[in-house]
DNA sequence: AAGTTTCGCGTTTTT
DNA sequence: CGCGAAACTT
């Protein structure tokens, strides 16, 4: 075997690269190595310090990303690449809990009875903690679910688990500050960590505190240190406290850990502290870790110059950063072209011609262009103007296979097979198809349940015991326990996933109720493409690989506890969207900003540059949300290695609405002598606009209006351009722009009683133009402006 | 209990 | 507009 060549690297790479024990910090920006630095340095501790590959933790952010850096560290070390790990924060932790699940606290309910995880623990998703959340906020707690949103709630509730708190933290918090909705979030907190035991489930967050929780008992942490002796992390700038504090016990050398934590990543893509990610973490790592050394990477390898220029100009408006130099040899390139349509109709329409053009003219491959947008209700124009034009496309994200109702109705019973207390699938599974048990029957074998202290699906066996049910419900209730017990059976030879999916299927009479439903041809297209992917995964099961079995597979101590079924639907649980984008498939990729993070494209288009939707609206909030908001901008254009083009509509349908927009403030960030604006379709017009990219650059960015001061209200505004009138549509709700006057989303203005507040929301509803106001002073309002004499601010 | 209809409402971003 | 949950029938 050859020795692995580093010539590929540049000096400050290679210091990286050739760094051996002690913590190490990599701080860099987009397209300047960080993650081939971090794939060159697993390799190198195998090659050149003989290190056992098992020795060595490599954390990825996603799936898709853990799956190419094994396949590049394979393709650097061959064989020797052998048992090493790589995988996400979740699905390490899920596989490591497998295996440790006995060492978790106990959880006694306010019944005083006490539930335990054990290795055949499951999952809950998003979907399933919701509905848990919901059932505590309405039937146990009786809270209304319209201002105790179950959706926040358990937002909050994650938020506060990714920090490591607890549901007595939150209370203590609400206590002190007296906050009403904060503290019935803390008692519905309570209650959902009792509902998880109770399932002996776990939901994301779980994974992670829990991982923390056994790291801290003396013999797993010893025993875990000794396992994996070099940590690596790529995007550590999206860690969460939590995250970080399974790190730490692992690698904090105070505690007596091996100090050997090797991290990357950028604090100017930093886009997740939404979802708890702190990014003080990365930069405050060297007072953690005062030993630490700090590689800074400057040159950047993506980019063309002039997309490069554009980057570093949009993030220097930022104030939170620890600020670097990020320069690139590339050419300048092309333009970064900013263009202006009429509607999202004509924007999609003007990205499928540049694909088109720039395949014919320029024979590129289809796989070469992306197309991102902040959300996901973006993509459906464009999905239809690539299907007019008959271009393959791929969609990442929005509903996710795993997540579609038929799949996670199938996947119940699979779950329940899998874990017997696994209530919320009990619940989908008895529901699906109808069997005769309603809310009613329901209700009497879940309060039966609680008070014996057992799960539904025991409940169910037990059905004779339970009182006050119809005789046809006890019988329902004891053959659907019947048949899982069944399965179960099947289950426990270790049988083939897809084995017993069909026999589920068949038997349970899945199939013909999946053929009477509406939809039935797309549905039984999706459980046929359950079944392909179970039967996958059985042969990379049977033949042992890495992306399945990975973690622990070599483990003498794991002996054979991971089964099957629980890692298939751990599996299904913690694949993400973009865990699906397959970079070979010829096809143009459409995709949220998010899901774009680590990944790069020749052309990229970034669509709907206009105040409220990106930044999106409620960023003005707070000073930080707009700064998070602008990294992520940052992100999305260093995807570009040769093309960029951003786009917006002058008028946008939102829900059933037409509304005017004006650019995005992001975009006047953008240096001229990068830039090239563009106004297709309509040529030749040269007349003035509401909107004005002249004038003196402010150093803050606002939404690029050239307003004036004056009273408004009605349609009277000599000074707006006519051609406005062009973008009416005729439809019964809409509200002729003139209408609104220089109101825009984002814009600041005064209003006679409530005094100074920013445009929120357009809403057009009822024929009356209305604006939805955040004012200093009154907070939220929405106002006819038929009626009120709005002042614009300058 | 199941099926049907209307309402209402909503839109970040995702492991 | 288009989906999902509540309200209303059967
Ligand atoms: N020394 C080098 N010589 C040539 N190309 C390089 C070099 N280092 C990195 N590259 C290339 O630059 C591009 C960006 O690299 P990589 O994805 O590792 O950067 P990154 O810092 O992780 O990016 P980001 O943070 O934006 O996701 C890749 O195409 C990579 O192959």
């Amino acid at each position: 075997m050859t020795r692995l060549d580093l010539s590929s690297l540049n000096p400050p790479q290679r210091q990286a690269v050739e760094h051996f024990a002690g913590p190490m910090l990599v701080l860099a920006g987009a397209g300047s190595g960080k993650t081939r630095v971090l794939t060159y340095r697993a390799a190198f501790l195998v090659d050149r310090h003989g290190v056992a590959p098992s020795n060595i933790l490599a954390v990825t952010f996603t799936n898709k990303a853990a799956d190419e850096m094994r396949e590049r560290i394979a393709a650097l070390l061959g064989v020797r690449a052998h048992g090493l790990q790589v995988g996400t924060f979740h699905a390490i932790a899920a596989r490591l809990l497998r295996r440790y699940a006995g060492y978790l606290q106990p959880v006694r309910d306010d019944k005083g009875q006490v539930h335990a995880w054990s290795s055949t623990f499951q999952i809950y998703d998003a979907d399933d903690a919701e509905r848990v959340v919901r059932r505590i906020l309405v039937d146990d707690l009786r809270l209304d679910p319209k201002r105790f949103v179950p959706r926040s709630v358990h937002a909050t509730i994650s938020f506060a688990k990714n920090h490591l708190r607890t549901a007595a933290d939150l209370a203590r918090d609400a206590d002190l500050s007296g906050d009403h909705y904060l503290l019935q979030v803390a008692r519905v907190f309570e209650r959902y960590e009792w509902a998880l035991a109770r399932a002996n489930a776990l939901d994301f967050d779980d994974l992670l505190i829990k991982l923390v929780e056994v790291a801290r008992h003396e013999g797993v942490r010893v025993r875990l240190r000794e396992r994996f002796r070099f940590l690596l992390v790529d995007e550590f700038q999206d860690t969460n406290p939590a995250q970080y504090a399974f790190l730490r016990e692992l690698a904090a050398p105070e505690r007596g850990g091996h100090g050997n934590l090797f991290v990357v990543g950028d604090d100017d893509q930093s886009i997740y502290r939404w979802r708890g990610a702190d990014p003080s973490l990365i930069l405050r790592f060297d007072e953690d870790f005062p030993t630490a050394v700090v590689v800074k990477l400057e040159q950047n390898y993506r980019s063309t110059g002039r997309i490069l220029r554009a980057a570093n100009e949009i993030i220097r408006h930022n104030t939170t950063r620890r600020g670097k130099t990020l320069w690139t040899a590339n050419p300048e390139g092309e333009s970064v072209r900013i263009v202006e349509l009429a509607d999202e109709a004509a924007e999609a329409a003007w990205i499928v011609e540049e694909i088109e053009r720039a395949r014919r003219e320029e024979g590129r491959s289809l796989r070469d262009f992306a197309v991102l947008y902040r959300t996901n209700a973006q993509s459906r124009p464009l999905e239809e103007a690539l299907r007019r034009a008959g271009l393959p496309y791929r969609l990442i994200g929005g509903v996710r296979f795993y997540e579609r109702r038929e799949v996670k109705d199938v996947l119940a019973y699979l779950r329940l097979v899998a874990n017997p207390k696994d209530d919320e699938a009990f619940r989908r599974a008895i529901g699906w198809p109808a069997r005769g048990i309603g809310d009613k029957t329901l209700e009497a074998v879940a309060r039966w349940a609680e008070r014996e202290g057992v799960g539904l699906l025991e409940a169910a066996r037990r059905a004779s015991d339970v009182p006050d049910l119809r005789p046809s419900a006890r019988q329902a209730l004891a053959n659907f326990a019947g048949a899982i017990a069944k399965w179960a059976a099947v289950a426990a030879q270790g049988e083939r996933i897809e084995t017993l999916l069909r026999e589920l299927l068949t038997d349970g009479g899945l199939w013909d109720a999946l053929r009477l439903e509406d939809d039935a041809e797309d549905r039984l297209r999706n459980i046929d493409a359950l079944v392909a992917g179970a039967a996958d995964f059985d042969r990379l099961w049977e033949s042992g690989d890495p992306r399945v079995r990975g973690l622990l597979v070599d483990d003498e101590e794991d002996g054979g506890a991971l089964r099957r079924l629980d890692a298939f639907l751990a599996q299904a649980a913690l694949l993400a969207s973009v865990d699906s984008y397959d970079p070979t498939a010829d096809a143009v990729v459409l995709m949220t900003l998010h899901a774009a993070k680590g990944l790069e494209f020749d052309v990229v288009f970034i669509a709907g540059l206009e105040e409220g939707i990106f930044p999106l609206g409620r960023a003005y909030d707070e000073p930080e949300d707009l700064e998070e908001e602008r990294r992520l901008f940052y992100v999305g254009v260093t995807r570009a290695r040769h093309r960029l083009a951003l786009t917006w509509a002058r008028r946008r349908r939102r829900g059933g609405e037409w509304l005017p927009s004006v650019p995005s403030g992001f975009l006047q960030a953008l240096p001229d002598d990068v830039v090239e604006r563009l106004r297709p379709g309509d040529a030749g017009d040269r007349r003035p606009r509401p909107w004005s990219w002249a004038g003196p650059r402010r150093s803050v960015e606002r939404p690029a209006l050239d307003v004036r001061r004056g009273a408004i209200g009605s349609a009277r505004f000599g000074w707006m351009d006519p051609d406005e009138a062009d973008c009416e549509v005729a439809s019964a709700s809409f509200v002729d722009t003139d209408a609104w006057g220089p109101i825009r989303v984002g814009v600041e203005v005064e209003h006679p009683q409530f005094g100074r507040g920013r445009v929120r929301a357009l809403r057009a509803r009822g024929g009356d133009a209305r604006a939805v106001i955040e004012f200093e002073d009154v907070g939220e309002k929405t106002v006819v402006l038929r009626y009120a004499n709005l002042v614009v601010l300058e």
